[in-house]
RNA sequence: GGUGCCAUAGCUCAGUGGGUAGAGCAAAGGACUGAAAAUCCUUGUGUCCCUGGUUCGAUUCCCGGUGGCACCA
């Protein structure tokens, strides 16, 4: 028989993960995670995980996996979630997938080219030329560089025009050299499932969520990671404007307000991720 | 009750020497190859409070009304 993967896709608070756990029951599958947050141990009130009581319920993998002390990234994910989801079809013939973060997602379906990883030290000395020299001056070396990369790129953002030159100096090849535009083999079919709601309810649940999680305490929370706020885990909705509040820059209550239209704008990005 | 000020986008407010208007925020749309809950790009949505007058033409000027604020009683 051929192996199935079913992956349940959507914006945050549409209500993946009670899906998933009703679907993981009737395959008998367990559930594998394809969430950059909800991977981290100490994040359990920020992130929206899914409830002890459904975490006993049904075994789930890539929750609270890994520690936000140590870089996580998407190719890792891939390299890992392959790994577990091979094992896994040994015994299952269906597997249930859920997740809201949308390279992750495609990272694990379709695969990441074989670009080399992150080199942080490396990544660390250009953003400190990016503060000194300003973004045009790496701009004008990768345009040197990789032309290609310069031309096809959002040239407006940092990030990427980073990494492009990251990549195109850590191995003296074109960052665009390593783009194949192929999606990987993968030894089991997909199903994808793209979970969607009229925008005003899932809005008002995104609104009652967070008031939900300052009920739990994530001020509390957010203030056992402080010594952590640099690490890109902790670079996420929820804890960003938390963290701001300790600094004095606003209140508790505009960080939460802030929370819930951070929320907010961060479904919308999903809903346009997954719409293509 | 009297006087003065105000009324323009979802909100806070600019502005128009009379030719139907624009900022910030909110919002909407989009991009995305190892930071992705990150990062980046695009977009102005309008009975200019209402009635009447002057005018070729009024959101703008004038009369009156309504609502809000302030002061005086």
């Amino acid at each position: 028989m051929e192996k199935e993967l079913t992956v349940i896709v959507g914006p945050t608070a549409v209500g993946k993960t009670d899906y998933s756990i009703e679907l993981a029951k009737e395959y008998r599958s367990p559930v594998i995670s394809c969430d950059s947050r909800q991977i981290f141990r100490e994040m359990k009130i920020g992130t929206a995980p899914p409830s002890p009581e459904q975490l006993a319920a049904v075994k789930h993998y890539f929750i609270f996996s890994h520690s936000v002390s140590q870089y996580y990234t998407a190719g890792k994910y891939e390299l890992e979630a392959l790994e577990v989801i091979n094992e896994l079809f040994k015994t299952h013939d269906r597997l249930v997938v859920v997740g809201g973060s949308g390279l992750y997602v495609d990272a694990l379906c379709y695969g990441l080219d074989d670009f080399p990883p992150a080199d942080i030290e490396l990544r660390n000395q250009l953003m400190e030329r990016l503060d000194k020299e300003g973004i045009e001056s790496l701009r004008m070396e990768l345009k040197q560089l990789d032309p290609e990369s310069y031309h096809s790129m959002d040239i407006a953002n940092r990030q990427r025009v980073v990494r492009a030159l990251e990549v195109t100096l850590m191995t003296g090849r074109k960052f665009s050299s390593f783009k194949t535009n192929k999606a990987k083999e993968r030894p089991f079919k997909i199903n994808k499932i793209v979970m969607s709601m009229p925008r005003e309810e899932l809005y008002g649940r995104i609104n009652r969520r967070v008031d939900m999680m300052f009920d739990a305490g994530l001020v509390q929370e957010v203030e056992s990671l402080l010594q952590y706020r640099e690490m890109p885990a902790l670079q996420t909705v929820g804890y960003k404007e938390i963290f701001e509040y300790f600094d004095g820059k606003h209140s508790l209550e505009t960080a939460r307000e802030l929370i819930k239209r951070n929320t907010r704008r961060y479904a919308k990005k999903q809903i346009s991720y997954f719409k293509r």
